[in-house]
RNA sequence: AGGCGCGUGGCUCAGUGGUAGAGCGCCUCCUUGACACGGAGGAGGUCGGUGGUUCAAUUCCACCCGCGCCUACCA
């Protein structure tokens, strides 16, 4: 039996002092270590590594605490919960944070600069131009950076109380995930699952690299058809509509549908464009769609998805214009390249245009269309026919871009996936998705793939290709040959390290080697965190105890993403699945239920919420809304979450400040008090073994307040302090202290920080376990002995629902609820009756009744009383 | 345009084939010995709309409306 001196106990809790006292302590005693040789059950989780450049936000918060609760609920179960975290460090958010924060560029052309100093731009440091600077020192700036953001992220999660194995903390760039990644490469392209191609690639023109069909969407932008009316060689023409007459010097075709009537004469014959008079070919297909626009349009290197279908279908030539950094390239009407019938005039109408952004160009394209000596048609009037037609349509950008895409014919390393569909449909079906609904966004995705995985980008800060190129003698560079890295040299970076079998003085050297300068998507490196934790190749035999992980915790929108490559690895790699469940965090939004983002500007961060109610309370926020659920922020919840952390407090100061003999529990109410909880420990750990945490957080909770602190504690109060009862005494406080040993235990996981401080007062000694989230999740093994109850857990609430009928009455008299009654006469079920009289004398002590009778009534609901005849005493008699 | 999710008291959200639930907010009352960072009581909803199945629908089905997301649409 434990009793504590209140005198020694504080008044009020203080989180902030708590929170970093516990979290040192958890650190020290190891209790969240996984063992490495454990013998039990494992219980091994994938965290999503977060991207660090970007913002801290509620949502992270939101989030990893979901996954925290299922982790520390299973390290209570006894499983060796294997819980690790990456920080995804490498990838363009990163870069285009360095270039922001230091005002730089990097310039891979410029020699390495040893010891350079770089200053934070500032606020104002944007005005200056920004500065060049090689590779290598490009790179150092982004390792620094991350490095920062890394510590305030980890600040977060240990302030927030994630139950991470800080020993299996990695970042995607370390060398150790450079090794993994680029392993992932050699083992898929000996498998035959990587292929490299020239191909026109979606391309964003500001960060001048490729980017994969899964980091492209959609924006409604403005636009405008203009009517360009093109010639018919031999006579005649037509007008077709486009939104981009900027790439009329690229059109290579004109395509109508061959049902079209109105077109069907032209087909097979050459149209004319106007300004550049180009001979171009006309064709059906039935890709074109008769009411849009005119039903008649020009196809050009490469204007969208559908030119990129034709030019593989038709043969058609290449006219590229747009260049990667997406200005306008210069061209030669009258070559091979761009046939023209009039090449001076063609000539003369392009070179104003060479170095225009394709913005720009279109202006200035447009101003030459409307003069009628550019028509094309012999018939004098303007190729432009009207004024440009305003539409809105989507188009295409990278994610993280600002410009839209442009399609740009370059070398590029994809993996095969298309035709690995039906097994990726399958390998989301043996995945439990929670909720189950996700599993469609999954489905949906791959049933609709278009293209293979593109993993190249022309970027620097990522992880390298493990792979050179031979230089033939004649200094041409044969792409057809890569040579990869050995296995046992992993990481390599093939721009310093040369390749098997080459000195390094062969670099860039007919009949040497030459380096692949891109670098992986950054997806390609973060689709292996389960084998990157579990160490994969290296470690065959911690990767065989790992992998495939039991839980895949991470947000929807990412689902095409992250969940998707990572299910690809595990299949081209394993063929397996990498996790058993994957758990589908909401998001949260803001107070009117719109996506938080930084361009709106309601973006929340988090450290000051923590401050204000304590990581606890930021946690019951969290844990209060379901797997998947978006979720309105809501400050009411944080508040409710401190309130509860406070009972918690006090409930402890209360039930362990109670003094008696060592004792069993023998009382009806006691028992049956128990027996409601031991059905909540049940309810809350089915909830939480499918991942229902909100629903076992709501029953607990629910049971705590009403049951415990409103209802039970009051209700044994007077037994537990009475001098005349010795052995009701004991067991009123034992089935306390039962109560609260079991209670804290399943607090534990939703609020690591109170429970820690209240187990810590004494069960932490009683009990052998020095933190609650290592003992053990509370189970028969806390109700085991203890006498079966009449009525089971309904005398419990025959004593509750007399409490309640007093309450009203006194209320209704505008009596306090200390307030002695002097008389008071109730009705009730019989079966009720009969309960209340095992647990008269304690219900009675604590609605302090003098003189009460108790009738039974048919008709009432069972646990429900009617108060027939009150009478409050006078004054205040000494209880 | 298709798919998915959501629509429950002022707010945020649970829930269920059988007379509607919680917390917050609001109103009234209470400083009692764990707790005023509290406690007791109360008011407040025809569960988005219309049909259908059923003895019975907020719950199941169909359609519609509104919101959100995903996918498609780029001439």
């Amino acid at each position: 039996m434990i009793t504590l001196d209140p005198a020694r106990l504080s008044q009020h809790f203080d989180p902030r002092e708590a929170e970093d006292r516990w979290d040192r302590a958890w650190e020290e005693w190891g209790v969240h270590r996984y063992d490495e040789e454990g013998q039990g059950e494992r219980f091994v989780i994938d965290t999503p590594p977060p991207t660090v450049s970007g913002s801290l936000h509620v949502g992270h918060v939101f989030s990893y605490t979901q996954t925290d609760v299922i982790a520390r609920h299973q390290r209570m179960r006894g499983r060796n919960v294997f819980y690790p975290m990456g920080w995804d460090d490498n990838g363009l958010p990163t870069e285009r944070r360095v270039q922001n924060y230091f005002n730089v560029r990097c310039d891979p052309s410029l020699p390495y600069e040893p010891g350079l100093k770089t200053e934070p731009a500032g606020e104002g440091g944007q005005k200056a131009p920004p500065r060049k600077v090689s590779r290598k020192n490009f790179i150092e700036l982004c390792l620094a950076l991350t490095a920062e953001d890394e510590k305030a992220f980890k600040a977060l999660w240990r302030r927030l109380g994630l139950s991470v194995d800080w020993a299996l903390e990695y970042s995607t760039i370390s060398d150790h995930a450079r090794c993994i990644a680029q392993m992932s490469f050699i083992d898929l392209f000996r498998k035959g699952h990587v292929y490299q191609v020239e191909a026109p690639t979606q391309w964003d023109v500001d960060f001048r690299t490729a980017v994969a069909q899964a980091e492209v969407e959609d924006r409604e932008q403005r636009g405008a058809y203009h009517h360009l009316r093109f010639g018919v060689e031999g006579g005649g023409g037509f007008v077709v509509a486009t939104t981009r007459p900027e790439l009329l010097a690229a059109c290579v075709a004109v395509a109508t549908h061959p049902s079209d009537a109105r077109y069907r004469g032209l087909v097979g014959k050459r149209a004319i464009t106007p300004l550049f008079r180009a001979p171009v070919p006309i064709f059906s297909s039935e890709l074109v769609d008769p009411e849009k626009g005119t039903g008649i349009l020009m196809v050009c290197t490469f204007g969208d998805a559908t030119d990129v279908v034709w030019w593989r279908e038709q043969g058609l030539p290449v006219r590229q214009i747009v260049g990667r950094d997406g200005r306008l390239l210069p061209a030669e009407f009258g070559s091979g390249a761009f046939p023209s019938l009039d090449a001076p005039a063609a000539n003369a109408s392009y070179a104003p245009l060479v170095g225009r952004t394709v913005k720009e160009a279109q202006k200035a394209i447009v101003d030459q269309l409307r003069d009628p000596t550019g028509a094309a048609a012999k018939d004098a009037q303007p190729p432009l026919q009207g004024d440009p037609q305003p539409i809105t349509h989507p188009v295409k950008f990278f994610e993280k871009g600002d410009r839209p895409l442009e399609f740009i014919t370059t070398r590029q390393w994809f993996v095969r996936i298309l035709e690995h569909k039906q097994e990726l449909l399958d390998a989301g079906r043996k995945i439990q998705w929670h909720p189950e609904f996700m599993g469609a966004r999954y489905r949906d995705w791959t049933q609709n793939l278009q293209l293979d995985w593109g993993i190249s980008r022309q970027r620097f800060f990522g992880v390298p290709f493990p792979v050179w190129y031979p230089i033939t003698a004649q200094g041409e560079t044969d792409f057809s040959r890569p040579i990869l890295a050995d296995q046992a040299s992993l990481p390599v970076d093939p721009m310093s390290d040369a390749p098997p079998g080459y000195p390094p003085s062969q670099r860039d050297r007919p009949g040497g080697f030459r380096a692949e300068a891109d670098v992986y998507d950054t997806w390609f490196t973060s689709s292996m965190s389960p084998q990157i934790a579990s160490g994969w190749t290296l470690r065959p035999e911690r990767h065989r105890r790992l992998f495939p992980n039991d839980l895949r915790p991470q947000s929807h929108e990412i689902i095409r993403t992250w969940a998707f490559y990572t299910i690809v690895k595990a299949l081209l790699h394993e063929n397996t699945v990498p996790w058993r469940h994957a758990a589908i965090s909401g998001w949260v939004l803001d107070p009117d239920r719109k996506k938080m983002s930084k361009s709106k500007g309601n973006v929340l961060t988090p450290m000051h919420l923590l401050d204000e109610y304590g990581a606890d309370a930021v946690r019951y926020w969290s844990l209060s809304a379901r797997l998947g659920v978006d979720t309105a922020f809501d400050e009411k919840v944080l508040k409710v979450g401190r309130r509860l952390s406070t009972k918690l407090f006090n409930v402890s100061k209360f039930v362990l400040t109670q003094s008696a003999p060592e004792a069993p529990i023998t009382r009806d109410l006691d028992l049956s008090f128990l027996f409601r909880l031991r059905e909540t420990v049940e309810q809350a750990s089915t909830s939480l073994d499918a991942f229902e945490y909100s629903t076992a957080l709501d029953d607990v909770e629910r049971f705590f307040w009403n049951g415990f602190t409103d209802s039970y504690v009051e209700l044994v109060k007077a037994r537990a302090r009475s001098e005349a009862d010795p052995e009701g005494r004991g067991s009123a406080v034992a089935a306390l202290q039962l109560g609260l040993k079991v209670f804290l235990r399943l607090f534990a996981p939703f609020l690591p920080y109170i429970t820690e401080e209240a187990w810590s007062w004494g069960f932490a000694q009683a009990e052998g376990a020095r933190s609650v989230h290592r003992a053990a999740w509370p189970g028969v093994a806390d109700f085991g002995g203890l006498r079966a109850v009449e009525g089971g857990g309904a005398t419990f609430d025959a004593a509750v629902g007399f409490l309640a009928a007093v309450h009203r009455a006194k209320s209704q008299a505008g009596a306090s609820v200390g307030r002695h009654l002097a008389r008071l006469r109730v009705a009730t079920s019989p079966a009720t009756l009969r309960r209340f009289e095992c647990v008269r004398a304690d219900a009675v002590a604590a609605a302090r009744v003098e003189n009460h009778a108790a009738e039974s009534r048919e008709g009432l609901a069972d646990g429900s009383f009617e108060v027939l005849e009150c009478e409050l005493a006078e004054g205040r008699p000494e209880a």
